[in-house]
DNA sequence: GGCAAATCTTTCCACTGGCAAGATTGAGGA
DNA sequence: TCCTCAATCTTGCCAGTGGAAAGATTTGCC
């Protein structure tokens, strides 16, 4: 009948997806600088060297982790923009909104997901839903200019730059260095307020000269 | 005569001084998932517990870092404007572009300074660190229209419409999100190659609809 | 039924941070 | 001069952590 819960001490049925569980709950709850392997082991019921035999070592826990987070997070840009009103501009304005949702909703996975060096290999399951979230991205801009995605040069840096405003945005807040209210990040208050500062900062013309 | 070495085991002279700049030197070489307050107190040639008699425990030896982290960022960006054309927006970009080089000469240090909270303290050193830093960028701005700092509302946006930018950029490109040269990031090449993505990124402006 | 592989546990070790108690040094007062 | 006291640093200890090695248990498959 249930196809993953198991009594049996060994042999836990989805052992995997329950450490990961359980890792991301230890991780809005202590941070990333208390994680602890043996408390997520021990949060599940397994013993301490249950978590490295899917996962290897700590790394390989914080990279599926992460994995994980960067999935989230196209979840919730895609989310956030298929509630948009149907111009190019509000589309990727949607994005840039499921972003900053993202981060303000579990800011640990946020800077554990992008703490992590991207890295060289383009084979591994990080780099995919990395590059995933990117495409996404890149998606929402290239629509404002009707073309492709990357292309041509000029487009692919007002990709950067829409993800360099979003971006810095995420981080400072979280750090707590723009005065939004912090608590009760999810509340429709709390949301509207940042998505009016994103829209503003995201405006924000200075020329040169 | 020298004002701070000494032979004798105990009272090292400057010990506070010495440990922190051993700290530092661990968090690029190990960086900061690693760090480890007995190798830095090893790295002195101290017992492991002698940093704690001045920081009292490891999150207070992150925070002196931290504190010593906002100096060289100001300083970095102060350098960067000094050598700057004499007009207000070249002053301004000359800023960002010493946030850039801050947090390319020292990664480990520039996560560690915004992966802090910023904490409602006032009265820490810690924040008045943090405060003349962001004071900097926001006389900068300011200069843009000749006002005062934070005078009116839309000047403070613009700061942190600014400060965002050059953020997200450093922290992308640390993560090794942009394209950018990764190999020796305090070479002349590299830094002009990001002086002007910088330039590039910032100015990029999409209009609504 | 039986064998091989996958899964999980037990045991052990090196390392880490912090506490408590003690040793050493320097400064200031009788 | 000597003596006390505070500041500074060390030693010894303990709980907690990650990982390696070896063993126990279960599942899948023939």
């Amino acid at each position: 009948m249930s196809g993953a819960t198991k009594a049996s001490s060994y042999h836990h049925g989805d052992l995997r997806r329950a450490i990961l569980d359980a890792g991301e709950a230890e991780l809005t709850e202590r941070g990333l600088a208390s994680f602890s392997l043996r408390r997520v082991a021990a949060r599940v019921g397994v013993s301490h060297t249950a978590p490295s035999h899917h996962f290897g070592d700590t790394a390989g826990m914080i990279s599926a982790l992460a994995e994980r987070g960067f999935g989230r997070l196209l979840a919730c840009m895609e989310a956030r923009q298929a509630s948009a009103t149907d111009t190019p501009y509000e589309r990727l304005m949607g994005s840039g909104m499921g972003y900053l949702d993202f981060a303000f909703a579990n800011p640990a996975l946020f800077r554990l997901v992008f703490g992590l060096p991207k890295g060289p290999s383009p084979n591994s399951d990080l780099h995919r839903a990395s590059e995933a979230a990117f495409m996404h991205l890149a998606g929402a801009v290239a629509d404002l200019h009707g073309s492709a995605p990357l292309a041509h040069p000029c487009a692919q840096e007002e990709v950067l730059a829409c993800w360099t405003r979003v971006h810095g945005l995420a981080e400072l807040a979280l750090s707590g260095y723009i005065p939004l209210r912090a608590d009760a990040p999810n509340s429709p208050e709390a949301r509207a307020e940042r998505d009016a500062l994103f829209r503003r900062l995201f405006e924000v013309h200075l020329l040169p000269r």
